[in-house]
DNA sequence: AGTGTATATGTAGGCTGTCTACATGTAGGC
DNA sequence: GCCTACATGTAGACAGCCTACATATACACT
């Protein structure tokens, strides 16, 4: 997977992998590689500063906890974050709409 | 329609809007904006480097030619080209389904 | 003659999000 | 003691798309 090709769906992978259940960074990284049949394996370098990026933007809310002496921020979608990722599942429909108009046109 | 999701996919949209005949660069932007219904409004600064960065891959070949005193760079899609095409298609198919995997698992 | 729009190409510089590589620490199996 | 899995995070590099600007021809309209 191109890491180019990412770039703009983070947001909407993130928000849509906590639409069910609150998870923390490491778990949505699993939750990532499990539901795309191992095609996304995303770095922590990626996901924990769009994590932050998400709860600073209100889409998020995070929340420490500790599961014996290991800490765990676990996220929640907020109202707006619910919001967000129903633009994000429009926006999704419009983009692979119009790439794919150019890229397997009807002949 | 977001400027970061077309990263990495533009590479694509240029060969594939090559693949039938030969354009310049201005010819296409419209046909871009054309096939995807206005979707695609791809600007200048983005598409002559693009151009220009395939040519120097060697997946497209460029042209001058003179309508009148206008003068035009036509590009064409090389083997090499044609080759990138069907690896980009197959690229896209596979980036589809991850990240559709993801925002509409099955139920 | 002047104005405006479409056609046509190109560059400079900025922005931003993803990546690599590194740093830190707990838990548990062998 | 060592290794692996679990868990979070930062610094800096990199790449590519964008805005804004610069340049020039062709043609319609006033």
């Amino acid at each position: 997977m191109n890491a180019d090709a990412l770039r703009g769906h983070m947001d909407a992978l993130l928000l849509s992998v906590l639409e069910r259940e609150p998870l923390h960074g490491y778990a949505i990284i699993e939750a990532l590689r499990e539901r795309s049949g191992g095609a996304l394996d995303v770095p922590t370098g990626t996901v924990y500063p769009a994590l932050r990026r998400l709860e600073r933007a209100g889409l998020l809310a995070g929340e420490w906890a500790a599961d014996g002496g290991r800490r765990r921020r676990t996220y929640r979608l907020t109202d707006a974050g619910r919001k967000a990722l129903a633009g994000e599942r429009s926006a999704w429909r419009s983009f692979t709409t119009a790439i794919g108009s150019v890229l397997d046109p009807l002949r």
